[in-house]
DNA sequence: CATAATGGCCGAATTAAATTCCGCATCAAC
DNA sequence: GTTGATGCGGAATTTAATTCGGCCATTATG
């Protein structure tokens, strides 16, 4: 009866278009979301209320998933970060795979196209405990290899921005497609 | 012992350590941060204004680098996820290649040890607008090759945890180390 | 050992912001 | 032209953030 209830809600309020203003109070929220209403409204032309009635919505519809702290991971003793390429024997999403998903350390888990199955963004004290992360991989059934990618230095990381380049310079090489 | 060089310094610049308070705090506050610091103290057992000195604390000292919505990629219509790699001659690290972080799509930029250089995860409109990325790519000087892997899904995509996995369960074919 | 001095906490008071309410304008459907 | 729905702004109300002063513990100092 409770998921009854969530879907409900769901097609209650079915994809609702993000607007140009929708996509600016995004692009302030993004950035700092800690700010006032009056603040957020100023900056998108938008009265106080209005502001906050934009932003109720877009957190309704779910555009907006969270509002979230953003910590520095070496404030928190986590100062090494890798991508771990798994290549599996079947199919890759099984279960106990998937429980890897309790350690904290873990915080991306992706099945991709390419010449790996899985790909995950793991972010660990020092190399012992991704020693140990991996290690717990390769005895999780399935799993035949890893790859791992440490991280030496990191230049950009940043959350889901809503803007969108709608024109790339279109290098002289490049055919025109069809589609 | 003489230390009051030390003091001064560790005075001057708040590197204070995140005590288990702290942690507390912002396992609350990745979850969600918009509680009300009444409700945020009682989760961590602090009186509201006890709670909003921690925070501002964490704020000060980095720990908090921001906070920031979390916006769901469907609703802004950037529904394709890639990990890029890319091989570069010499030092991949140039002005040039940097100089993709002002496109939106681009979200972290690293360098990696492995056989690759660079690791840039990018999410963007369709596969038009990756070609076009990967395009912008191979017109940067140094670029040599590069190596998508498209995420068909994701299975756990979240801020960084503070909490730390202590004991990995230690597999029996693995030997003691010395360090 | 006594005694400042500091840092962190709490409760109460004050200030600021979130939220509600209501009237108005716009637009689409009929 | 009428009607209904939607989004907005201004003012009022409720709620939360922020400040303030005092208390207690720990630590430095004589």
């Amino acid at each position: 009866m409770e998921t009854e209830t969530d879907d409900i809600q769901r097609n209650k309020h079915p994809a609702r278009e993000v607007d140009a203003v929708d996509r600016k109070i995004l692009g302030v929220l993004v950035e700092d979301a800690t700010i006032s209403y009056a603040e957020l409204g100023e900056r998108v032309g938008l009265s106080p209320p209005a502001a906050h009635e934009r932003v109720k919505r877009l957190k309704r519809s779910g555009a907006i998933r969270a509002t979230s702290a953003i910590i520095d991971p070496r404030a928190i003793k986590k100062p090494l970060l890798a991508f771990v390429h798994i290549d599996t024997r079947g199919w890759g999403k099984t279960p106990e795979l998937m429980a890897v998903s309790k350690y904290p350390e873990v915080e991306e888990i992706h099945t991709v196209a390419g010449d790996t199955c899985m790909l995950l963004k793991v972010r660990t004290e020092d190399t012992r405990a991704l020693e140990g992360l991996l290690a717990r991989l390769y005895d999780t059934p399935g799993v035949t290899s890893t790859r791992s990618y440490v991280v030496l230095s990191t230049y950009l990381e940043r959350p889901v921005q809503p803007e969108i380049t709608s024109e790339w310079p279109a290098p002289k090489h490049m055919a025109t497609p069809v589609y």
